[in-house]
DNA sequence: TAGTCGTCAGTCAATATTGACTATTCAGGA
DNA sequence: TCCTGAATAGTCAATATTGACTGACGACTA
């Protein structure tokens, strides 16, 4: 229910119509949730069906009819029951890397270890990224925070693994210890 | 495409039906996934149809019909691509526990304190869980690893999250400085 | 005064995912 | 023999997600 969370988290700060709501996860929420704008009204009109939301038509000037979306006494229960249980619950992460590296043992060390080295470039330019963010205000701070000691953890874990595969690589001529198969 | 690597990977390393591959991903890979049953099998479909892997009706004894799955030499060079795609790059990581955070100012802070201090415990409880698996063979063992790693940066991080919200508690009576709203 | 570029607002068909269910065989007991 | 529970193998309807598309308006321009 993350989304539906984060959803009724917006909409309760400020009614809004759907573009608004897009432009502000797209800009300023992209790295808690990517949540797409089908999706998003996809559980907007889930979330209207079960009560927690309103849509109202409304019209500016000559622009086109928009829909306006606010939340009820009912949504603002569930945004606190939500909020409550994704505060108190630890969620399980994974790693999509992971995988890779589960069957790592299926290349040469020398070239995972080059493979890794691209992989290490693409993190060390999100962490750059991630600390040129300008301040945000409130507890999406928190969040950058969060992302910020993450990658530098990933980073210095990457490291650990690079060491691993660089060992094996110069173990590799000798001929008892193999990491590698030939499928 | 992790899920397709994943299976492509399980599968090149002996053919299997599709008891045996639930059975592994389920047993020691919900680490690195939560593939489900029926997207299992749908993605064995899926990659059939791509001529990646075969199909073939077996019986063993008086068992019921059994479809054993092996990979083509097709799908063996599209693990090698997708191995290789998934090594060289880095894929951004999303945390559930951050739509939750984003929103912490709708609550009183003892009140986020006391949920996160729930959320510290299950966290907790995991890192002993990931500390008291028994050892793997080969890169499996790096994805465990990874998993303690992240597991106690998340464990530091909390804590600092925690002092920032016991510091706002501690401000709370002073009558300048709020954190909170009533919405 | 029609063309077309960018912004705004939303939909739809296709794809992916899953909870709940079906069905067969075996082992053991009643 | 019949019944029950566990292991085996897989399906299906319902739900969730997304890429690609539609269309309306305002500003500029030629």
């Amino acid at each position: 229910m993350e989304r539906e969370l984060l959803l009724l988290g917006l909409l309760r700060q400020a009614r809004m119509y759907g573009y608004q709501l897009h432009e502000f996860i797209e800009r300023d929420l992209a790295i808690c949730t990517d949540l797409k704008k089908p999706t998003a009204y996809f559980l907007l009109d889930k979330m209207t069906k079960q009560g927690w939301i309103t849509q109202t038509e409304e019209r500016e000037g000559n622009r086109p009819q928009r829909r306006v979306y606010q939340v009820t006494v009912e949504g603002e229960q569930t945004f606190q029951r939500l909020l409550r249980e994704n505060l108190s619950g630890y969620h399980m992460t994974r790693f999509a890397g992971d995988v890779g590296l589960a069957f790592a043992d299926a290349l040469p060390a020398h070239e995972v270890l080059e493979l890794l080295r691209e992989r290490r470039a693409a993190l060390e330019a999100d962490v750059a990224a991630a600390r040129a963010v300008p301040w945000h205000a409130g507890s999406i701070q928190l969040v950058l925070e969060h992302r910020i000691v993450h990658l530098e953890a990933e980073l210095r874990w990457l490291d650990t693994v690079m060491h691993h595969f660089a060992a094996a690589d110069h173990n590799a001529g000798q001929p008892n210890t193999e990491g590698e198969d030939q499928g």
